[in-house]
This record gives C-alpha cells, structure tokens and sequence, in this order.
DNA sequence: GTCTATAAATGGATAGAC
DNA sequence: GTCTATCCATTTATAGAC
C-alpha cells in the first residue's frame, strides 16, 4: 500500500505524460466550448495549462485531433449518467417522468456539453463521424426508451406506436435548445432562460409536454 | 412604364451600389451559415461573388460588420412568414396547429438560417445583441401566441395558466433541433432526419405534442 | 465603385536544446 | 517529455490605379 515515495521524478512542470493530456484535454474543452473549432486557439489552451504549445502538437499531433478527443471525451461524459439510471423498480410513467428529469438536468448542468455538440453540427458532424465510440452510444439509450415504451403500454400507461427514436428526439430537443439557443433567446426576448426561476418552470413543461404525449386517449 | 433602356451604365462588372451589396450579402451568407464567423474565409465570400475583396470592406467595412448584416437580413426574412399567417378565421385549435406547421415548415426549409443562429448562440449572442429590429420581433410572436392562448382557453379548447414565452419555447425546440443537430444525430443513430419519410412523421409529432400539452383533462 | 497588388498580423506547426 | 525560439502559410485589411 504504501509506495513510499516510489515517484522516480520530483516533476518541476508536467509529472507524467497521462497528467498532461488530462490537463491540455480539459483547457481544450473550455477553449473549443467558447470559441468553436475555428475560433479555439492553440496558444490559448496552452494558456490555460502550465505546459506550452509543442506539448500539445506533441500529445495530439494536431488541434483538430485534439477536438475530436475532446468531442470523444465529452460524449463519454454523458453515457456515464445514462448507465446510471434504474428505471425497472419504477412505475412506467415514474420511469418516463425520471428519465425526462435527468436529461433535462444533465443538460442544464453541461453547457459546454451542448454548445460542443452544437460546434459539431456546424462542422457537420464529420469529426465525429469517424468515431469508434459513436456505435455503442446508438444502442444503449433508444433500446432503454423502446423497453420502457413497450413496458408502458402493457401497463395501459402509454398510447401504442410511439417511434423510441421520434421520442428521443422530442426529448432531446426539448432538453438541447434551451440550453443552446439560450443567448439568441435572451437577445430577442429578454428573459433568461437559465433563471432559477424559469429552469424549474421548464422542468415541470418538458415532463408534462413528454407525459401528455404518450398518454393513452 | 416602358422606361426606354434609360440605364446609364452598361455595367461591365458590378451594376450598382445596391447590386452588389445584395450579391455580397447573399455569398457572404452561404459562407457563415457553412462554416461559421471564425472559420468564414473574406477571400470565399469574395470567391462567391462575381466582385472582389476591396469591394466588401468598401461596403461593409469588416468581416464582422458584415456578419452583423447577414444576421440581421436573416432574422429579417422570418419576420415575413409570422406576419402572414391568418389564425384569426380558424378554431384555436386548428389556428394553433397551423402557427405549428408553418414554423415547423420554415425551419425545415431553412436549415442556413437554423445554422446562423446556431453560430450566433456560439457567440453569445454579442452581434444580435446591439441590433435595432430585435426589439421589434420580440413582441409579434409572443403576442400572436398569447391572444390565441388567451381565445383558446375561452372556447374550453386550451387549458388555462400556459405562459405564451414558454410554449414558444416548446414549439421552437422542436423544429429548430432537428434541423441544428441532424448531422450529430446522424452519426449516432444512423437516421437522416431531413429524409422525406421521416419529415412528416416529424411533423405530425410536433403538432401533436403541442396540441396535446395544450388540451384540458 | 471596382480592380491589382501588397501590407500587416495572426496562428498552426516545428527545430533543436535539455 | 517539455521547453525557447522561430518558421511559414494563411488571412484580414488596405494602398493606389482606373
């Protein structure tokens, strides 16, 4: 256990190389999340780490394959929160209503999240599009939704025929654009959207926009 | 009326002053809604054209004025299609699922517009934010929507205490991320959401939800 | 008002020492 | 693996002729 002061380097700058790539990976991300793909700086992700710009060029070989590491990391992020969730003790509906709940907070709560997403669809998703952890996310959440839907409707809860694709996307949307677009709507409408007082408001409209649409009648 | 060739100039390259502002605009537009304001290239845009590149800063002074321009030409066109709408002859509820359908249908008609303020909301909004004809979009929509909530609610088709701001909100989430995300979507679930089988399944799926999150129960 | 040519600055990337 | 110093392509912007 203990390893007694084993470290062969005292470190005077970067201590290792995997501390480093965690280090540019991170001011990478708060730099692309606030100036887009073409607007991101490498001198200013260097500024924001202690190390300097060749180790960057010598970590990731290029500022564009270090965005697309970047993009990689960020959706991982996310598929932790999905894993998480344990929606079978649940009635169906409590179990729709969570899992609205959830993505609406995890997108609330992950900004920057949403604003790189939002730099991939400008760049036309080609970044991500070469990705080998894209095609394991496909999977796991629309299967997720299609076994609730099904579960739903056995129970009488849910109206039959719903697409889980179609829903994610209504979910999505209705979790992604106010968060997104929420400068533009603050420049047009004046109101925060990120206010306290709205997001609980929101919550409350996307859950209910979500439940109403799958109720039977 | 016939106005006997009076043109003074044969114009061997650009016409007039306003031509060739309308043709810079226009190119300058395709560009950023392509490749966003950082990633925009002055020589592209003058590429585009059949001008050159003294001839954009002559009349727009920089590449960020210009931007201003385009964005506000592009906010400026939808003002048009709110302004034609006619809900006051129909029920609320097929008044409501008309307004639904024609934003749904501008979005989906629109995606470089979908992209500007999508590259707008990447820079917080600072370019929308000193512009003169927001003010005025700001109350138009909002007010449409709150007079046929408002007759809605009388004829016991709506329920009563929705905010007009926030079913705006629902409504434009809907439309506007299946247009802005389609390419990240794309990639992780494999479905094109601009293909022609998928859009009117889509569009059924948006008035629905909003009609159903309006109904009384 | 519009062109050719060019200035001035920025910024991605690397050489070479340690 | 990490630094200092620098290269060089790109790109915004303008000078000056017509």
């Amino acid at each position: 256990m203990a390893d007694g002061m084993a470290m062969p380097k005292p470190a005077p700058r970067g201590r290792d190389a995997e501390a480093t790539r965690a280090a540019i990976i991170a001011a990478a991300r708060a730099e692309f999340a606030a100036k887009g793909l073409s607007g991101a700086r490498v001198d200013d992700i260097a500024a924001r780490t202690r190390t300097t710009k060749p180790a960057i060029y010598y970590h990731f070989g290029s500022k564009e394959d270090l965005y697309r590491v970047v993009l990689e990391e960020a959706y991982a992020g996310m598929r932790e929160v999905e894993r998480g969730l344990d929606l079978d003790s649940l009635p169906a509906t409590e179990a729709m209503r969570r899992l609205v709940e959830v993505s609406f907070d995890y997108h609330a709560a992950h900004p920057d999240w949403v604003r790189l997403v939002s730099i991939e669809n400008i760049h036309d998703a080609v970044h991500l599009a070469g990705s080998a952890s894209v095609a394991d996310r496909n999977a796991n959440v629309i299967g997720v939704l299609g076994a609730l839907l099904a579960r739903g409707e056995r129970e009488g809860v849910f109206r039959p025929g719903i697409d889980p694709l179609e829903l994610h996307l209504m979910i999505s949307s209705l979790c992604f654009y106010r968060v997104s677009n929420r400068h533009t709507w603050g420049a047009i409408f004046g109101r925060d959207l990120q206010a306290a007082e709205h997001v609980a408001s929101q919550r409350r409209m996307v859950v209910e926009a979500v439940l109403r649409y799958l109720r039977p009648d």
